[in-house]
DNA sequence: TTGAAAGCGTTACCAC
DNA sequence: GTGGTAACGCTTTCAA
């Protein structure tokens, strides 16, 4: 491999004035700058960035902790995060994390060992207390809402948009519709969000059997509606916690040639554009870019809430 | 920061036996292990990684150079790619390129830099020539057929897949077919072999009318069913490049309560196997996976050619 | 305008 | 067992 010291030895003169070369163009002589560049072009020389880095302090590189990527909200943030990335000279280090503490804690650890120069957690399994913790070390953004957590974040705000939702469930649908959800309230914030955001509407909590965990994808969304949906006939509306289980829901009726209850999904994705129903915009591209700009800022923390959007179909 | 410099001070000991503790366990007394690690706790030290790297001269980081992230194909093979570098020390660094050469210059460039141990081609628009000319500096991978280029590459053998498709279609359509496609033949490999394959088969190239570019996702499908397809009586078949794509088209027919034209789609994705029409399996995962093996491993180039999977349904 | 030398934080070799 | 020291490849300060 071939180095600075190669290039100053070939050319005649220091490292130094390579170096100066490679940088900035003050206080070097034409000459010097010709001859010096000529070798680097002779030698197919490029500096070493590691070293580079090492002298800086600096990695150029921001890991993102992601869950999985089956979740579109997810996948949505990441892509908001690369496309921010982009036009600058940021790395994006993709960290899978399964929601699993442990790993979560060997990318902390990564990032003190100045690994990155800044992490985002898409979704997270530590508590905010402890990514908090860790923001000595760099920048930490998460994508929720920290509350009194003195972290940089990047949110939507979803409250809003849900008891848009429920008001207008209620008013055509009363109590006869049923919440479908990723994980249980106790484990997911969003859950717990919804949860409340239906108490908040109706004036009780939703009862046991109008609640569904473990909603993934569509073949989820199909297979609960063959399984429970279609059993219950009383069932007049479904909330899904994403658009392409509300799809597989939808696709099971339209198979069975049975008319669907009325189904509002979320995230805005291809799929309720192209059914034409209702859904929860919560804006995750944007969420993703804004976290890119506040993870590479100076101010920290800075927190951010975005609106979450109820867009009516129909 | 804390260093190893901290810790050798305050311990006693000298930053070499430091270096053994945080290492290997070979030759140093358990006293001085003890008392070290006792420092290191205290001062909450944690090796730099980077400076870690410079020693090693390598980063532990393979880049990955992918057009977009609309095409499923792509994001697959970047999840395979993750999943396999999950269980090891690798990163994985997401390299946007919209096909843009100069963009994958500055990525090759960086590979020279040592930026990366080695870099992943999931698609590209630069020459398998120019890749392999970078080979000497680190391993680097493609995703398709390399011909005769000495490059490590992992792809699908499409051919006989696309072969044994339009064989199906010629039996029960002849050439009432129709070929969607992302890029023109010209420009893309993929798009050129279907060509062939279609010549190979019905004994000519395909007409003009019977190619539409510019398909890359659902939407596209719809639109084109709409716009052309529905327009043309005499298409009893088409062959998508990507069930999402196909779903389009059959939704669009769906909606008119038309009967369909028999679809053939590509990738087996969810939309098929929920919408029950025949596919082409290229295993996109699985060439992730495999690209990831082959770019840590030592033995370059290696090739490896997983056939595609012609699914027959209904 | 230039160069020597001291970092940056580790690892690894070689004495003792 | 342990410590000194030269790498690793670059940037930056300080003299000259």
């Amino acid at each position: 491999m071939t180095t600075i010291h190669d290039i100053a030895k070939k050319s005649g003169y220091s490292v130094s004035t390579v170096s100066r070369v490679l940088n900035q163009r003050h206080h070097v002589s034409e000459t010097a700058r010709q001859t010096i560049l000529q070798v680097i072009d002779e030698l197919d020389y490029q500096p070493n960035e590691l070293a580079r880095h090492l002298s800086h302090g600096k990695t150029r590189q921001i890991g993102v902790v992601i869950p999985n990527t089956i979740h579109p909200f997810f996948t949505e943030i990441l892509n908001g995060v690369v496309n921010a990335a982009f036009s600058t000279p940021y790395r994006i280090v993709i960290l899978p994390s399964s929601y699993d503490e442990q790993l979560e804690d060997t990318y902390l650890n990564q990032l003190q060992r100045k690994a990155f120069d800044g992490l985002i957690f898409i979704s997270r399994a530590s508590s905010l207390e402890k990514l908090t913790r860790y923001t000595q070390y760099a920048p930490v953004v998460c994508c929720e809402n920290p509350d009194t957590a003195l972290l940089s974040a990047v949110y939507c705000d979803r409250l809003p948009a849900y008891l848009e939702v429920f008001h207008y469930l209620k008013q055509h649908f009363g109590q006869a519709i049923v919440l479908l959800m990723s994980r249980e309230s106790d484990g997911s914030a969003t859950s717990a969000l919804i949860v409340e955001a239906y108490e908040h509407v109706y004036g009780c909590p939703p009862k046991p059997h109008q609640i569904i965990t473990g909603m993934m994808d569509e073949t989820d969304g199909y297979q609960v509606a063959k399984d429970v949906l279609a059993k219950q006939n009383e069932i007049q509306a479904v909330f899904a916690n994403g658009d392409d289980i509300a799809s597989g829901v939808l696709r099971y009726y339209d198979e069975q040639k049975q008319i669907p209850p009325l189904i509002v999904g979320q995230e805005n994705q291809l799929s309720s554009r192209l059914l034409k129903f209702s859904t929860v915009d919560h804006h995750a591209y944007r969420i993703g870019q804004e976290a890119f700009r506040i993870v590479t800022s100076d101010n920290q923390p800075e927190q951010l809430e975005i609106p979450s959007q109820f867009i009516y179909r129909e």
